[in-house]
RNA sequence: AGGCGCGUAGCUCAGUGGGAGAGCGCUUCCUUGACACGGAAGAGGUCAGGGGUUCGAUACCCCUCGUGCCUACCA
């Protein structure tokens, strides 16, 4: 027998286990069956799973093991990246502990320590991925470094550069004074920072008066070359052309006329600092302007800074502040909010630097991607993200692809130092190649001179290969035949650009076909208020720690259902806690099912050869048959939320709420040939849902499966590889569908009643419904059904049903269900209740006659609105003058039933004990009868419970006295209602409990009888404190007040 | 500066040109033989605001406010 609550830590190791032994999870590449394949985003070798992670590879996974069960070779390609500058600064970090730096252990020295770094925790990550269950081919894992990709980046690099698209050259480029590389544009985060914008003064050579700029980044000025302004600008006409004295550095440069400034801002003059922004790099190319580097790769001014050499580049901008405020050249200083680039590795403000870096042109490349997505070839969803890919890709600049890094993949060119002719001077001694060059290709020189080029690629060069490099190019393998394109990439917006575009362009160019078919982008996940998560700002959360405290699959399953489109999950534990209850209600719906499988196994290969099926067996087979196709459609859109959602309903509210508990009637019935039918649906609809959630939770779904006793189970087989359910696998019927649908109008009815009453719900209703034709019929048929979800012992069912005095009703489509309350009833109650529904419904219904009385409205709606509205309108008008009815009957009743105070007694006492919750105990008196006035009252139910103690609390002994129990009292009080109305008691009031809670097997019912009028008991609603109550009142035997109606 | 998105129940979010849904939370009742990690019944919304298109707008368009993000060379 299966416990009685789900642990998932008894089961996820060994399911995963099992799956890896058996080998599910590997792809054929010889297989004859149609291919879907996904590949990974890779995640950074050295890092830790966080919530990114988690999203993006549950549904993956939900997608890969959804397509695996229906029939696919499957294959989910799995793999981490090498992320030169992340994994270099965290092994920096290390030798740092050790008191050490990279370049004092030199070059080589450090790549070993990084290797010997990802041996050791390299397979952090995967572990931590196996956690979520993910069914990922680990005999096709890759590394950006394994030997075959590292051969396919310097493939790629060869031949981009032989086709002219990679060039070298001096450029400004973003460079990271901590990490000491250069970035590419997308590796800079802009951030807007409070700055200032200083005015100062460059006087002029000749002649009075002075030039004024404005700049953020006044130490750069000692870089400057010229100071532009608009050729249009009025105010400057006269000064192009002369020069100004470079303060400070006392230093000559020209006035120069450049388009590009803009006159409206700052003074309308713009300093020139070619070697350290990129404007000015473009105006010094356009008017022959010098390059001055002021600035060390540390980020510290250097000899051009001249008097500042050395210091840092803040310290600087102090210094000359200072200097330039003495000299009264600093005219103003405004605040200004500046868009500084941060390093997205270690947030170091960037620094525009002029420096000899590789480049690949990208606009070439970039036209077909685009059109690759235009016409269709790939399809990004949501398509909201293509706008940010074309606009990305139309103002695409050259890639700066170098790195001054050493862990990655180093650049395949050398350079030969000796030029000894033309053409190898031509190619400024550039040689590259796919293995180290023995000699100069072009001239000659020997391996001596060549020096091979020092700098790195950037990591998301080799990510930019990873659809195909991972599947074995340039070898044209299998594999690669196999499953490339890819169908489906998975992923995050924030690489859109950095990862997905370039995939995108690099595939189109080499493969000669897009990488993938699909672009699923989901949402980023952020904290529960809407932070994005970062270490810095300690709002992180764990998922190992989810897993360990919920389990995998409920936290994938809460992932999944966050997963709607286009929209940021605002990430908090507690919905994790949510979904784990639908796992324990799964876990718990199959350990009935289970456990009331009976021996010997009647269980049939094909539910479809069951008989004898009731309604309810055929209604939710119908239902199964329709959230399957729903779910498959759902999946086929990437609608994940959807499909969540679609399952936990029809698990939770239909399976579990209404199937099983009808379920219930037949397996404990007599008829041994429903009782089949039963099971056997039972078990067909919790084999078939469970195949149906595998790829969602997928080790629950496995154990559980696993458990079930199927007649035709071939023991070693997972659910993994089962067939994923098609809509065939339910029977659909929607015959079934819309009795079913009568039958719970009726319950709802009946329960409605009950809870608005509140009336226990172990009380026995008597109900009548009037309905007609084929409601009736359905109702009659299906009674049992309602009797046992109703709790309606005696239920009455006709066309000509009349109103019982002290009833409450339930209006519903077709039927009018009338609930006898006998005492229970209360007549205001119950029309307070009938007229709130009434507006209600009234609010709809007028909104609607006012559109069907609009003739504009009957001219133009299409003939089914107008169609659908009437019938609307018919069915909201019939349901009004129904319960108008009611309201009106219940006016005159109310009139009758004046509530009057009776004595009465008990008679034929005899005693017994038991205990109470306290640890006390009760006696119980067993009475033979009950009379008021002389009066033999029958008793329906429980017990009446007198408490006669002078002085009695909890702990002591009650007196009680019982009422037979096959006795009736026809005018039986209504506890709640009457409590509802602030029943007033003095002190000689005695209490009294009818209640069956006393009695062993009875259910609870309670209610306080009181004499005169002093306080209300409103609270006194529960048995103790009735007990507590009636204890400190005391009360005499036979001195009994009840409230009566009628 | 431009672009994109969001604003719906107390919270987190689905959703659609024909008068609004879920989960959690809340209120009341209940230990009935899978489950209290449960069952039953309820309460709760001018669908941000204003204008327009339409027979009809929460949905489509425009504007405003609030909010988040992306891109960008404004010194």
């Amino acid at each position: 027998m299966i416990e009685k609550s789900y642990n998932p830590k008894d089961i996820e190791e060994k399911w995963y286990n099992f799956w890896l032994e058996k080998g599910y999870f590997r792809a054929d590449s010889k297989s004859g069956k149609p291919s879907y394949c996904i590949v990974i985003p890779p995640p950074n070798v050295t890092g830790s799973l966080h919530l990114g992670h988690a999203l993006d590879v549950t549904l993956q996974d939900i997608l890969i093991r959804w397509k695996r069960m229906s029939g696919f070779n499957a294959l989910w390609l799995p793999g981490t990246d090498h992320a030169g500058i992340a994994t270099q600064n965290v092994v920096d970090k290390e030798l740092k502990k050790e008191g050490l730096d990279r370049h004092q252990i030199g070059r080589e020295a450090f790549v070993q320590k990084v290797w010997e770094w990802k041996k050791q925790y390299g397979d952090r990550i995967i572990h931590q991925l196996k956690r979520m269950g993910v069914s990922c081919d680990w005999s096709r894992e890759r590394f950006t470094l394994d030997e075959g990709l590292s051969r396919a980046v310097k493939e790629v690099f060869i031949r981009l550069y032989e086709d002219g698209l990679i060039y070298r050259g001096d450029y400004i480029i973003n460079w990271c004074p901590r990490c000491q590389t250069a970035l590419s544009d997308l590796e800079v985060e802009h951030d807007d920072v409070k700055g200032k914008l200083y005015h100062i003064k460059y006087p002029f050579v000749a002649g009075k008066g002075h030039l004024v700029v404005a700049t953020t980044r006044p130490e750069t000025l000692l870089g400057d070359t010229a100071v532009a302004v608009n050729p249009a600008d009025e105010r400057y006409k006269d000064i192009v052309g002369k020069t100004v004295t470079l303060p400070v550095l006392n230093k000559e440069i020209p006035v120069i006329a450049d388009e590009f400034v803009d006159m409206s801002f700052g003074t309308g003059a713009v300093k020139v600092t070619p070697a350290h922004d990129p404007n000015d790099f473009d105006i010094a190319k356009r008017h022959n302007l010098p390059f001055v580097k002021i600035m060390t790769e540390e980020g510290k001014m250097s000899e051009g800074a001249g008097p500042y050499s050395g210091q840092d580049r803040y310290k600087c901008r102090e210094n000359i502040l200072k200097d330039l405020s003495d000299l009264g050249l600093l005219v103003d200083v405004k605040e200004h909010l500046v868009g500084l680039g941060h390093c997205y590795r270690c947030k170091t403000v960037i620094e525009p630097y002029l420096s000899k870096q590789w480049f690949v042109k990208m606009k070439p490349l970039a036209e077909e991607a685009i059109s690759a997505v235009r016409d269709g070839r790939i399809n990004i969803i949501p398509s909201g993200w293509k706008n940010s890919y074309f606009d990305w890709m139309e103002n695409i600049k050259d890639w700066c692809i170098s790195r001054q890094i050493w862990w990655g993949h180093r650049i395949p060119v050398w350079y030969c130092r000796e030029m000894q002719n033309e053409e190898c001077a031509m190619r400024s001694g550039i040689i590259v190649s796919r293995e180290t060059p023995e000699a100069c290709p072009y001239c000659g020189a020997g391996a001596s001179a060549l020096i091979q080029e020092e700098d790195m690629l950037d990591t998301w060069f080799s990510s930019a290969l990873w659809p195909f490099s991972t599947l074995g190019w340039p070898d044209e393998t299998d594999d690669l035949r196999k499953f490339y394109p890819t169908d489906v990439l998975v992923t995050g917006f924030d690489i859109l650009f950095f990862w997905v575009a370039r995939m995108i362009m690099s595939g189109l160019k080499f493969m000669g076909d897009v990488p993938f078919r699909d672009v699923y982008i989901h949402a980023l996940i952020r904290d529960a208020y809407g932070q994005k998560m970062s270490k810095s700002k300690g709002n992180v959360i764990d998922p190992l720690e989810l897993i360990d405290n919920y389990g995998t699959d409920a936290f994938r399953f809460t992932l999944t259902a966050f997963a709607a489109q286009g929209r940021d999950i605002k990430f908090s534990v507690d919905r994790v806690e949510g979904y784990r209850h639908f796992l324990n209600k799964i876990w718990n719906a199959s350990r009935f099912i289970l456990m009331n499988i009976k021996q010997p196994l009647l269980l049939c290969k094909d539910i479809k050869e069951i008989d004898s099926l009731s309604l309810a067996d055929r209604w939710i087979l119908s239902r199964l048959s329709d959230v399957i196709s729903e779910v498959n459609a759902a999946l086929a859109e990437y609608r994940f939320n959807d499909a969540a959602s679609i399952l936990y309903q029809f698990i939770w509210h239909e399976f579990c709420d209404w199937y099983i508990e009808m379920s219930k009637l037949t397996l404990y019935g007599d008829d041994k040939q429903a009782c089949n039918a039963a099971i056997n649906t039972l078990v067909h609809v919790l084999e078939v849902s469970l195949r149906l959630l595998h790829p969602f939770i997928p080790f629950i779904t496995e154990k559980l499966w696993q458990d079930i006793p199927l007649p035709d189970r071939r023991e070693v087989e997972g659910l993994c590889v089962q067939k994923y359910p098609v809509p065939q696998d339910g029977i659909f019927n929607k015959d079934a569908e819309s009795k079913m649908a009568v039958i719970m109008d009726a319950v709802n009815g009946i329960r409605s009643i009950r809870g608005e009453f509140n009336l226990l719900p172990s009380l026995e209703l008597k109900a009548m419904i009037r309905a007609f034709d084929g409601t009736k019929d359905v109702l009659r048929e299906n009674l049992v059904y309602i009797s046992k979800l109703a709790k309606a012992s005696d239920i009455e069912i006709g066309e000509d049903i009349r109103r019982p005095e002290d009833s409450a009703v339930a209006v519903k489509p077709a039927m009018e269900i009338f609930v006898h309350l006998k005492g229970l009833f209360d007549v205001e109650l119950e029309i307070k209740r009938l007229q709130k529904e009434i507006t209600k419904i009234n609010e709809s219904a007028v909104f609607i006659k006012k559109k069907l009385t609009n003739r504009e409205f009957a001219a133009k709606a299409p003939e089914t609105v107008i169609e659908e509205n009437k019938a609307n309108y018919k069915d909201f008008i019939e349901k009004i003058q129904k319960i108008q009815e009611n309201i009106e009957k219940l006016k005159k009743w109310g009139k009758q039933n004046d509530v009057q105070m009776v004595e009465g007694e008990f008679v034929n006492v005899k005693q017994s004990t038991v205990r109470t919750v306290e640890g006390g105990h009760i006696e119980l008196q067993q009475v033979g009868a009950f009379t008021i006035d002389g009066e033999k009252i029958d008793v329906t139910q429980g017990a009446a419970v007198v408490l006669k103690s002078e002085e009695l609390n909890l702990n002591q002994s009650i007196s009680c006295l019982s009422l037979a129990e096959n006795a009736s009292l026809n005018f039986s009080i209504a506890p709640v209602a009457m409590a509802k109305e602030d029943i007033n008691v003095n002190k000689s009031a005695v209490g009294v409990m009818i209640s069956k809670k006393i009695k062993t097997e009875g259910t609870s019912s309670l209610i306080m009888i009181a004499k005169e009028v002093e306080g209300p008991v409103t609270t006194l609603l529960d048995w103790r404190s009735a007990l507590a109550f009636g204890a400190a009142f005391g009360g005499v035997l036979g001195l009994i007040k009840l409230l009566r109606s009628r």
